[in-house]
DNA sequence: AACTGTTGCAACCGCAACTAT
DNA sequence: TATAGTTGCGGTTGCAACAGT
């Protein structure tokens, strides 16, 4: 190969940044063959690019790895996204791990989009729900049944802490950038079809079992869940996932 | 055509956790 | 065990592309 990185930037020694080049790409990609996915800066030294490791693994990662998935967010992994992040929170690098092909920093930005343009949807609907909410430091609690229980809600211990029958769900107010009460409405209109998901999934999950490294058996799926993630396990035990579903097959 | 505002996303930054010596 | 180096993560920024005027 015949790069000429080196003299694209002038011969200093300053680390290049910003937007990769061909030509970076391909000598990144030739090099990550050679000497593996790990020591990156050793691999950014040997490469001769004038990168960070921490740069080429971040390149290599979200952009150049094998099986990466280039094409626009289905329905149905938004679903999950959608599903996973009511549950985890900004765990993007976790809910990445359940979709294959799919990098942290893909979703991150997907969901930043996704709910801003749902929040504005939603600002329309405003009002329509009679949802108890209440704030707690930089959480937001609410209770979408009946049960709502004013002595419960100190509590920070649980999500479902609040509501005498478990409905409650938390939420962390920094994970919407939304930080006062105007909004609260318009998550609650967002967030509310979740939570009865959510606490299905919360109760039927002490029945799960774990393959593989947990157990060393088959998982029992629930509905809900075998329906929504094709083949998945007791994810928040045990990263192990049966990979048969159509959700996993990569072009 | 030129300018301005908005959007989407690639890439960077800081920090915590992990690993090697 | 201590420390330095490396990796992983989440938040943030910068900029190209696009839309509207």
């Amino acid at each position: 190969m015949d790069f000429q990185i080196g003299a694209m930037q002038g011969e200093h020694d300053q680390l290049r940044k910003g937007t990769w080049l061909e030509e970076e790409d391909e000598r990144l990609i030739s090099f990550v063959q050679l000497m593996g996915e790990k020591r990156w800066d050793a691999l950014a030294k040997a490469s001769g690019l004038r990168r960070s490791g921490k740069s080429c693994r971040l390149r290599w990662l979200n952009y150049l790895r094998p099986n990466l998935k280039h094409d626009q967010i289905s329905a149905e992994e938004e679903n999950i996204i959608i599903q996973l992040h009511e549950r985890w929170g900004n765990k993007w690098s976790k809910i990445a791990r359940i979709l294959p092909g799919r990098t942290d920093n893909e979703i991150k930005n997907y969901w930043r989009t996704y709910l801003r343009k749902k929040l504005a949807q939603n600002q329309e609907e405003k009002g329509k729900e009679d949802i108890a909410t209440t704030a707690i430091g930089d959480k937001i609690w609410k209770c979408e049944s009946d049960e709502y229980d004013e002595n419960l809600w100190g509590s920070k211990s649980s999500s479902w802490d609040g509501c005498s029958d478990g409905s409650g769900l938390l939420l962390s107010s920094g994970d919407f950038e939304l930080t006062s009460s105007p909004y609260e409405n318009r998550l609650s209109d967002y967030w509310i079809s979740l939570s009865v998901l959510s606490n299905n999934d919360e109760q039927d999950s002490n029945e799960m079992k774990c393959y593989d490294e947990c157990n060393n058996s088959m998982v029992d799926h629930d509905q809900y869940w075998s329906t929504i993630v094709p083949g998945h396990h007791d994810y928040d035990q045990c990263d192990t996932w049966n990979t048969s579903g159509s959700l996993w097959d990569m072009n």
